[in-house]
RNA sequence: GCGGCGGUCGUCUAGCCUGGACUAGGACGCCGGCCUGCCAAGCCGGAGGUCCCGGGUUCAAAUCCCGGCCGCCGCACCA
């Protein structure tokens, strides 16, 4: 490519202080970039933006929570990320090439190796007598590499703690709190936003694959007998067109189709509604951050490709130019494991109480020993005898009384016939189960970057960072005209006051042309500029310049604040707010 | 981690092959002054460089050699 994008767009986010690699000064470290001043706010605004698709539109069933970010390790051990998250990998004493030491013997041997220790793989290798497979080299000892960053909490060598690799772990562990606090009702969506660390082997891509980077993520736990209850604002989006790539097309080698959510779901292409509505959301979602529906897909993931716990898993695919489609978001249908692996690890009963519509009667038998022929029988021993009875199931007295033979305890023994069958009814209200959780979850700097390159675009050899108005770093900037005119001055002052009690992120700026000025923010994608000439003296009007069209309209002074929010907010277009200027 | 290519003011780049005249040049941007009635205008002045880092060769290194770091591409890896 003569003309590379990703060079010009990377070159910007540099020059003008939207995103670059950290510790420059040092040399840089792979895996690592800083957030500049209008990055920042463009990231902000993207994750503010976020919150209003999948937390405040669903404002009864989702809320937000924060977690720490580092972890003690009992909860990675649970969530299987010290197990799994771990490679075994061989390196060719010859060339130096590192492979998956599992993935080898499996390649070679056909045996699934899963679990074995390192010891064991290097064996397998050398009685079979693996070499390497691209230049026949012997191959060293197994090593295993595990993909978190670790280290101690507090001063004790053996309390060691994790960076967490994802955010979902802390609204897993914290689960029985919200659920308690949000009046323990189903569906219940619990998202977070936050950093998390994963000692990437080999980082690349700029800021495609960082080393610390930050999700916004949502689990969103539901009843799995419920389907269709467990969504119950399907009705908005059933009609939603996405564009999927379901694993049976890949494998026909079919491109994408475009379906509605409900044919999607109807025939089965995504495993569950709520799946399938989220999907849309995010589509939305990233449709509304400015970039074209025919650049976004979901591309389901095979049964070789997707974590052990997920059922399904579609990811969230967006074009950019220098290497062709990248994943977005995830969307995973990961069931029960996570909640269940917690259970076990931590004792605590993590399931949710659901009542049946109708209580359920149901009639049971019951044995048990008369007390009184005990208490007249063994007199002044009988206490010792009802302890003894506590410690016996009640399946014992249920055999000795139909099998007509006595009950031995200890030293005692009771006949059958001091033992009362008797009838009861027992009334059910309901049952337990371990919620199944529906996974959104967006890399949001992938989703700064292919926001900042699709707003990326030249006019006239001048840049334009077309970026949605809604999410722009700056909202608009105002400019007098003449930078010497202290009149002209005073009056872009006041409506900069003005602005920013407002409520709007505004700038002011008088140094250089005007021309040189409007191509200052267009590169920095403020959609309005307002500029006070020397007809705003005669009857206090400004002109509102359009950042894409450079249109320009004659607005008056008292109605800004309103115009604006029109302008930024509701998308309205720059000649209908106000009398068109041909300049 | 392997192989290939690369790294020079804020940004883009000239110089590197063929070591010296390089006090490292230019453009854009930035700052100050003048000017300026709407799209990077002009004039004057200014600031800004560990030539990625370390070591070596040499009388002399941005330039040659070695090691490292970082970036891109390929391989491998990628919850």
């Amino acid at each position: 490519m003569a003309e590379d994008k990703y060079q010009k767009v990377l070159e910007l986010a540099k020059r003008r202080g939207f995103f670059w690699p950290s510790y420059e000064i040092y040399g840089g470290v792979a895996g690592f970039y800083d957030m500049g001043p209008y990055g920042i706010l463009l990231k902000n605004r993207i994750i503010e933006k976020w919150r209003q698709y999948f937390v405040r539109d669903h404002s009864n069933y989702v809320i937000e929570i924060e977690s720490p970010i580092i972890g003690p390790s009992k909860v990675y051990e649970a969530s299987g990320h010290v197990e799994n998250f771990t490679d075994p990998i061989v390196e060719c004493t010859r060339c130096g090439r590192k492979f998956r030491a599992d993935h080898l013997i499996k390649d070679k041997l056909g045996i699934d190796v899963e679990g074995l220790s390192p010891e064991d793989m290097t064996r397998i290798i050398k009685e079979n007598n693996i070499k390497c497979p691209v230049c026949g080299g012997e191959l060293g000892e197994v090593k295993t590499f595990n993909l978190l960053f670790k280290t101690h909490i507090g001063p004790y060598e053996g309390n060691i703690g994790y960076f967490r690799p994802e955010l979902a772990q802390g609204m897993f562990v914290a689960f029985k709190r919200v659920y308690e606090v949000m009046r323990s009702r189903m569906p219940l969506g619990i998202a977070q936003v936050g950093r998390v660390g994963r000692n990437e082997i080999s980082p690349r891509q700029a800021m495609m694959r960082l080393r610390e980077f930050t999700i916004m993520e949502m689990e969103y736990f539901i009843d799995p007998e419920e389907k269709e209850k467990s969504c119950p604002f399907f009705e908005r989006h059933a009609s939603t067109r996405i564009r999927i790539l379901p694993y049976k097309y890949k494998v026909e080698e079919r491109g994408p189709e475009e379906v509605t959510v409900r044919e999607a779901v109807e025939e089965k292409l995504i495993l569950h509604p709520c799946l399938g509505y989220w999907m849309a959301v995010s589509n939305e979602f990233i449709a509304s951050l400015g970039i074209p529906r025919d650049e976004v897909y979901f591309e389901e993931k095979g049964p070789h490709e997707r974590a052990h716990y997920s059922s399904q898993t579609f990811d969230q695919l967006v074009r950019v130019s220098r290497w062709g489609w990248v994943e977005v978001s995830g969307h995973s249908y990961r069931g029960d494991y996570d909640l269940s692996r917690h259970m076990q690890y931590s004792g605590q009963d993590l399931t949710v109480f659901k009542p049946f519509d109708e209580p359920k009667i149901v009639e049971k038998t019951r044995y048990l020993v008369d007390k009184s022929y005990i208490g007249r029988t063994f007199r002044s021993e009988a206490k010792k005898v009802f302890e003894l009875l506590a410690n016996i199931p009640e399946e014992e007295l249920k055999n000795a009384y139909l099998q007509k033979k006595p009950l031995k305890l200890g030293d005692y023994e009771i006949p059958p016939d001091a033992i009362l069958e008797y009838k009861t009814h027992e009334k059910i209200t309901g049952k337990k189960y371990i919620p199944h959780v529906i996974e959104p979850s967006f890399g949001v700097e992938r989703v700064t970057y292919v926001v900042f390159e699709h707003a990326y675009r030249e006019k006239e050899g001048r840049i334009i960072l077309s970026l949605p108005r809604d999410i722009a770093p700056i909202q608009a900037v105002v400019l007098p005209l003449i930078e010497k005119d202290d009149s002209l001055r005073k009056i872009a002052v006041e409506i900069y006051d003005d602005l920013r009690r407002a409520g709007f992120y505004i700038l002011y700026d008088d140094s250089g042309s005007i021309g040189r000025r409007y191509a200052r923010y267009d590169e920095i994608g403020v959609p309005a500029a307002i500029t006070v000439d020397y007809q705003t003296l005669e009857d206090n009007t400004v002109t509102l310049r359009d950042r894409d069209s450079w249109r320009q309209v004659r607005i008056p002074i008292a109605s800004i604040v309103d115009i604006l929010r029109k302008f930024i907010y509701f998308g309205e277009e720059i000649d209908k707010l106000g009398t068109p200027i041909s300049t």
